[in-house]
DNA sequence: ATTATCTATAGATCTATAGATAATGC
DNA sequence: ATTATCTATAGATCTATAGATAATGC
């Protein structure tokens, strides 16, 4: 059954969009072509045909959800805001559709090339991003400054996600905040 | 072919330091029994008659890492040290015989709960013997210093494992070494 | 004629179990 | 008699491919 270019477009779309959330949530290999396409509903046989293996999807997917996440932190005013939006309990809840970084980098050690390269994109980016948003010191003292705080950032949500205990998460996110709004001013 | 207990004690045994070793490096879920027990010199049988199941096998290995983690900042002299030999190259190029929490932490949300016991409990050992390197501040300071602290080291050296460029993995290091020093003092 | 999708299936791999084996340890 | 280990295998699941189908788009 072929279906319009349109409608083929938007399967495309549908299938990265399942990937993009799905594998967030359960990991790359966690996840898999079966439980994608079901859930843009189509077979599995259309990752094949749209995007010819699952690495490859994979890849985009990643590229996708990487790029809505630096998208947002366009959207922060000031660090501290965007620090409080990031290390937060609707963040940890989300994964699905939050940073990708946090969500997927346990599991880059392990992943094709081509996939480490698009996760590396997005660090550099990321840095980068959090970079701008420090006012005081020089460019190289910012950088530095910059990737201790992404740092902190991804443990922080990231070891909220993993432990047993919503308490203990809660402090963690919390205590990750104060350390970096007080080193910001 | 039955062993003496004494050999059957140091089949478990070894059976136990591979899978510590290799689901440091592959993952529990990127791992299969057959080359847990391969790396021990046996057949997979072995597990079940040993162990019960593979998740029990899980749980059993991630406390033995733990332990061997949560000993190693015993030895530390002060924060300072700890933190220079956790954020490392030599860590970083180890994850085999180093942190089980920044190795498996992003597989936790999708493990078994005994498994995820047993890795709350070593984030809580990891907290509080950081603390206890702390010296500036009341208890509740110290812990919510401890806490940002780990995110930071845990952050840092998960994201110097997922970058496929060392240069930046040094940078990544070395930012979160020279910022947790600083607040140190 | 081209091609997106589906169906069926190959070939790996993974966890777990059942039964056989053979040596231990009472 | 007990039991640690091995062998064989069941039953899932996973990635990928081949061929059929059927509608598009030239």
């Amino acid at each position: 059954m072929r279906v319009s270019k349109e409608q083929a477009a938007e399967n495309r779309e549908r299938i990265l969009r399942a990937a993009a959330a799905l594998m967030r949530e359960r990991g790359i290999s966690g996840v898999g072509v079966d439980a994608l396409t079901e859930a843009a509903g189509l077979t599995h046989g259309s990752v094949y045909s749209q995007f010819g293996s699952k690495d490859r999807l994979a890849a985009e997917a990643l590229r996708h959800a990487l790029a809505s996440n630096v998208e947002s932190i366009g959207h922060a005013q000031d660090l501290t805001s965007y620090v409080s939006h990031y290390l937060s309990a609707g963040h940890r809840d989300a994964p699905g559709q939050g940073c990708a970084i946090a969500a997927l980098g346990g599991e880059m050690p392990r992943s094709s090339e081509a996939v480490r390269r698009d996760f590396t994109d997005g660090v550099r980016s990321m840095v980068g991003r959090v970079s701008a948003l420090i006012r005081a010191g020089s460019k190289r003292r910012r950088t530095e400054g910059a990737l201790a705080t992404v740092a902190t950032m991804v443990g922080a949500l990231m070891l909220a996600r993993a432990v047993d205990d919503t308490e203990l998460a809660d402090k963690i996110l919390q205590a990750s905040r104060k350390s970096l709004i007080a080193s910001a001013r």
